[in-house]
DNA sequence: CCGTATCCATTTGGATACTG
DNA sequence: CAGTATCCAAATGGATACGG
């Protein structure tokens, strides 16, 4: 028999019809809204439960109306979110996570908490590397 | 006893000294080398075993020399991966995950994995909203 | 309150050319 | 092969103003 090389994106690699590391392929943008410099925290915050635009935006740090707006809209057309408006005046609108949302947002929890404890080793090796770098 | 509200990000959470829903944190960052457009790519590329320069950037479909640099240098100075260069001619260099690369890119894998797998799910939604944004 | 629209500064990213 | 340097196009992001 040959052997199989196999590795994450291989186009040989058969029953795979998506393949993020192709170039072209769909799931490449899904990826990018999710992992995205806002996808991943606005993930991450819903995980809670729903919240209210605003709401939101405070537990995102740093994030603008306009990119959240756009974020939110980016997750929602891909099924990950679910806009909830009431026609109330004033307006209340909930965003809550889909249940594929639910699962994207578990995996991408897990990475954010995973960093955060290792923060320590992660500066430890920033030092290393600046103090290297220097010859 | 008052009731306690947790949710990601929680500034009041106790015992979190690194919280990337903070806007000023330090884990912010590397959570964008690590989730950037080619760094959750690079990182998947890498689970496999080590790889040269090249090999590579052909695994990672789409990505530029210059892209691919500075990821991989991100990458190294978080502690993320090793570089390893031989003095030969023409010279050789592998790029390898270290311990805590490998645990991040399981997460990233995991991630990727999970959205490939949904991506009829998410072509569906997009039809369907992109159908009601009609009205 | 929940956004969209617009303008503008900054950043990012790709193509190309070039070096050791 | 393994990059760096440069130039330029495109995307990102913030501020502000405005509308439902």
């Amino acid at each position: 028999m040959t052997t199989t090389r196999r590795y994450p994106g291989d186009p040989e690699d058969p029953g795979l019809p998506y393949n993020a590391f192709a170039k072209e392929c769909p799931s490449r943008g899904t990826l990018e809204h999710v992992t995205g410099r806002w996808g991943a925290l606005t993930l991450g915050a819903l995980s809670g439960g729903s919240l209210r635009f605003n709401e939101l935006r405070r537990r995102v740090g740093g994030v603008s109306e306009k990119m959240l707006s756009q974020t939110l809209h980016a997750l929602e057309r891909d099924g990950l979110v679910h806009r909830e408006a009431q026609p109330t005046n004033p307006p209340r609108v909930d965003y809550e996570l889909t249940p594929l949302g639910h699962e994207a947002a578990r995996r991408v929890l897990s990475l954010i908490h995973f960093l955060e404890d290792s923060m320590d080793d992660v500066l430890l090796a920033r030092e290393s590397y600046d103090a290297r770098g220097a010859r």
